[in-house]
RNA sequence: GGCGCUAUGGUGCAACGGUUAGCACGCGGCCCUUUCAAGGCUGAAAUACGGGUUCGAUUCCCGUUAGCGCUACCA
């Protein structure tokens, strides 16, 4: 295979929890972006921070995207296992120069501007905050002689590894998003690169990797966009030309802050437990923060596939809208043709212990007729498992409220028999004749057919809402509809 | 605090100097109807604020405000 000059992305989530929303739309953007252009998608595990790496959630990220049908071409590669990469890269920035050994303490992250302050009597007076310390953004070690070295090493001062970030210019870079950028190296203080422990920090690792992977385009969150200066600073000291970034606004919650645990469910594991389809969530992650253009919404994942393209991403945040993604389940559960559904279906059932045994499961052709006579009124896979369970098992109960609502007719319980065998006597078992029955057994005791449908419905299926009675009936069949309307007569008394 | 990014109905997106500012979700109403959905029709609802530039600003520039991000030996 010869070298191309197609693109090569990465999606490079680090195992510090589950694949969550956010991460997943990263990924999304890559692998569609990927697949727009021909080009090949990576897999790389960001395992430097030995602190907080749990390598047993791994399994659940590669299965959180698997589930969302995102294919990577290349990997999934451990930095943890390319820790040798980094520490030479940090050799060469500073036999250049461009990096330099640090004796500082390390400062551990207090959160906010912190300051610790410390001891804060409470409401003092005229307090007004105090002067604000003004970081300063060189380290001091960048100019200690080599003599002041050598007595830091022999005296055993851990140390780290700092880039030499330039005091004047400006650095810039090319974000397809934002577009040009450019910021004054003032502003960047000089970050390290190699940890006292020997790990690197992210900058340098993404950087090195990102090189030796011949990354071509960076996709990532917009959370990443301050600090990207500081890797076409590494890139360029490096030897290497920048890639072209892209970065892509952030997911918020409804209260428009940063989507998190606080907001419920942001893992996607939990999307698939819910019962909502790989491709509907998929179909409106992408919309989350890109358009088609027009006023395009529902489209399926080829679609999205062939529109793609950074330059329609937009550069606001969006806010996560449940609501919405509930509409793009349903969509994909009512209309694609049904067999697309069917396998989820199966899968929910077997999950629910209803398949194996089922009708469902002896008779292809019965099982699709259900679904397609259930399906237009599921919002979430579980549906088909919880009001329509009956469809499937005859273990099911009556739902208080239904029996509440349509159960109140003392006549009821005659009438169902009644009804019984009428049923029980008709020839040909079909909605027109189910019909016919129904409505007559209700005519000759003088009640509205609407009373008798409704109390019939939950008597064989248990619930008020259902399906249209007489496509239920068919469905079911004759000998569970009437057995079902007697096991039921003993349970329709009022009170 | 510093630096940066962003700003169209409640939410997600359109309109990339000229439209009665469009679509979708959600919400209300009507139709359909055997429950509940779906579907059809329909209603309310937005260019954050203030200055410019221009014949003309949602659109370009500046300021204000707000939100978010970064400012870690986390990623």
């Amino acid at each position: 295979m010869p070298p191309s000059d197609k693109p090569r992305v990465r999606f490079a989530p680090s195992p510090t929890g589950y694949l969550h929303v956010g991460g997943a739309r990263t990924a999304l953007f890559n692998w569609l972006f990927a697949r727009h252009e021909g080009g090949t998608l990576l897999l790389r595990i960001e395992d430097t921070d030995i602190e907080r790496n749990r390598p047993e959630l791994v399994d659940g990220i590669l299965e959180g995207l698997k589930w969302l049908g995102i294919e990577w071409d290349e990997g999934p590669l451990f930095q943890s296992q390319r820790l040798d990469l980094y520490r030479a890269a940090a050799e060469r920035l500073l036999a250049s120069g461009a990096a330099f050994g640090c004796y500082c303490k390390a400062a551990a992250y207090s959160g906010g501007d912190a300051t610790p302050g410390g001891d804060e009597d409470q409401e003092g007076e005229g307090d007004d905050e105090g002067p604000k310390v003004q970081k300063s953004v060189a380290c001091p070690c960048r100019d200690l002689s080599d003599a002041d070295r050598a007595a830091k090493e022999k005296a055993g001062v851990p140390r780290a590894v700092r880039f030499r970030v330039p005091r004047a210019g400006a650095t810039q870079f090319e974000d397809a998003v934002f577009g040009p950028r450019e910021v004054q190296n003032a502003e960047i203080e000089d970050f390290v690169l190699l940890r006292s422990n020997g790990l690197p920090t992210y900058q340098l690792s993404v950087v090195v990797d990102d090189i030796d992977m011949r990354i071509t385009h960076i996709i990532r969150g917009a959370d990443h966009l301050s600090n990207t200066p500081k890797q076409a600073l590494i890139y360029r000291a490096l030897g290497a030309a920048p890639p072209i970034f892209a970065h892509v606004p952030l997911i918020l919650g409804p209260d428009r802050t940063r989507l998190s645990k606080r907001h419920g469910a942001t893992s996607v594991g939990s999307y698939a437990e819910e019962g909502f389809l790989p491709e509907a969530f998929r179909n409106f992650l992408a919309l989350l923060g890109w358009s088609p253009g027009e006023d395009a919404e529902f489209l399926r994942t080829s679609e999205l596939i062939e529109r793609f393209s950074l330059s329609s991403v937009s550069r606001t945040n969006a806010v996560f809208d449940r609501a919405k993604l509930e509409w793009f389940n349903t969509q994909y559960l009512q209309k694609p043709p049904v067999e697309y559904v069917l396998p989820y279906v199966e899968a929910e059932l077997k999950r629910a212990g209803l398949w194996e045994g089922s009708q469902a499961s002896r008779d292809p052709a019965w099982f699709a007729r259900a679904v397609e006579l259930i399906r237009p009124r599921t919002r979430l896979l579980g549906d088909f498992t919880t009001w329509a369970r009956a469809f499937f098992t005859d273990d099911f109960d009556y739902e208080a409220e239904a029996r509440d609502k349509f159960w109140k007719d003392e006549r009821l319980p005659s009438m169902l028999e009644k009804l019984a065998g009428a049923l029980d006597a008709l020839a040909d078992w079909n909605h027109d004749a189910c019909d016919a029955a129904s409505r007559g057994v209700a005519a000759a005791e003088g009640v509205k057919a609407g009373v008798l449908i409704n109390a019939t419905r939950v008597a064989i299926v248990g619930r008020a809402v259902a399906p249209p009675l007489f496509e239920t009936m068919v469905v079911l069949g004759k000998e569970r509809v009437v057995a079902r309307l007697r096991r039921a007569v003993p349970s329709v008394r009022p009170n």
